[in-house]
DNA sequence: GCCATTATATGATGACCGTCATACTATAAA
DNA sequence: TTTATAGTATGACGGTCATCATATAATGGC
């Protein structure tokens, strides 16, 4: 073995990190595999060394935006006690900074849509990020007392999703607003919570 | 005048209606403008005495895909009374079916996520046909007696457009349901109007 | 039936992109 | 220091697409 055991699969790790950013800005239809590469500091060329086609990387960047998006919800709720921690997340969820930046945010609200026109791969990627995603949302509503969460996560997680993608839809600043404030509100107030963390309503 | 005056206007909107079902299906990406011409009937050749260029297309045919929607749901409601067609609104709109039929079905779910990525144009058009659906929703819900429908409207239908978002992303046919379901008691309750149309719970 | 004009078709151009064959380069072992 | 080999770069190919210049066809008035 002439280069390190770890070089390729650094590259690898680096190259989909970009991604996964890259994904939910661009989308996967505007994403170009030499854009990726460059931002990665490589060639195009390389690409096929470590992804059999665009399709197959997609769906590993589909994965690699869950993941990122479930750490850094691990990282912000982290030591908190669970109903304060389930109110954060709706907080953290459903706010001003979550619509900005759909790079970093959760990829059910950047890319659900372009869904029923992606591939197999990626459409099985995107689902089992979901799964995940609501059975942890689920286990947070449990342990924090909640009944009924098994049936609830979903439904609160579309709302969240719908209040932040109204957001970045609607172009009149107050009103996206108020949209947020509006779900944070009536998602708290569903779970019980609407007593911890921001006030909806002054 | 040698062509029937009317014969270039016609010819505008059977590609604008014909656009306005494949865009939502295939995306405004994914969307070829010499694939549109086709569906009418015609070549390619012929799109730029129609429009300036994709761009100014796709503004046009988002704006087609609100009107198109706004008045299926117009025929879908027509003579019922306030509550039960506000009632109606919510079975129709979270539905099984809508979920299958993303080409005739809300520009808000089909699109919402490709919205940050097209031009200011676009979002324009989509920003008013928004705007509109909504302002609609206000108006029957305030006609059914609804308080605080100004308020709420922003609020139930982004909880609708996200329970149909998810339920086209999870692949397993039963937990969709269930989240469309859920989405749709949930709703009727906000809207105090549970007691009436479909069944949220057996 | 012919003409002026409007609508549509043909075909070309240039850009971008996914993919791959081939050439180069960096490095660990000898 | 040399060499074998894994990782990356160069460059090309074929395809798709938006856009546009130009040619053709359709039609109401003369």
């Amino acid at each position: 073995m002439r280069y390190a055991d770890s070089h390729k699969e650094e590259t690898h790790r680096k190259v989909l990190k970009l991604a996964a950013r890259a994904l939910r800005e661009k989308g996967p239809d505007r994403l170009a595999v030499a854009e990726v590469m460059k931002a990665a500091g490589l060639t195009h060329g390389g690409f096929y060394a470590h992804f059999k086609s665009k399709d197959d990387f997609l769906a590993e960047a589909v994965s690699e935006t869950f993941a990122q998006a479930g750490r850094r919800w691990e990282r912000i709720l982290e030591g908190m006690a669970p109903r304060e921690a389930l109110a954060a997340y709706v907080d953290y969820y459903v706010s001003e900074t979550h619509r900005e930046n759909p790079s970093t945010g959760c990829p059910v609200v950047a890319l659900n849509s372009d869904l029923p026109r992606q591939s197999k791969s990626f459409r099985k990627a995107f689902d089992e990020g979901l799964k995940r995603l609501v059975a942890n949302l689920e286990r947070r509503m449990a342990v924090a007392g909640i009944e009924g969460a098994g049936v609830l996560a979903p439904s609160i997680l579309a709302e969240m999703v719908g209040a932040v993608a109204l957001s970045r839809a609607v172009s009149d600043r107050a009103h996206s607003d108020e949209i947020l404030a509006a779900a944070r509100y009536d998602i708290k107030t569903r779970l019980g919570i609407d007593d911890i963390g921001e006030q909806a309503h002054e």
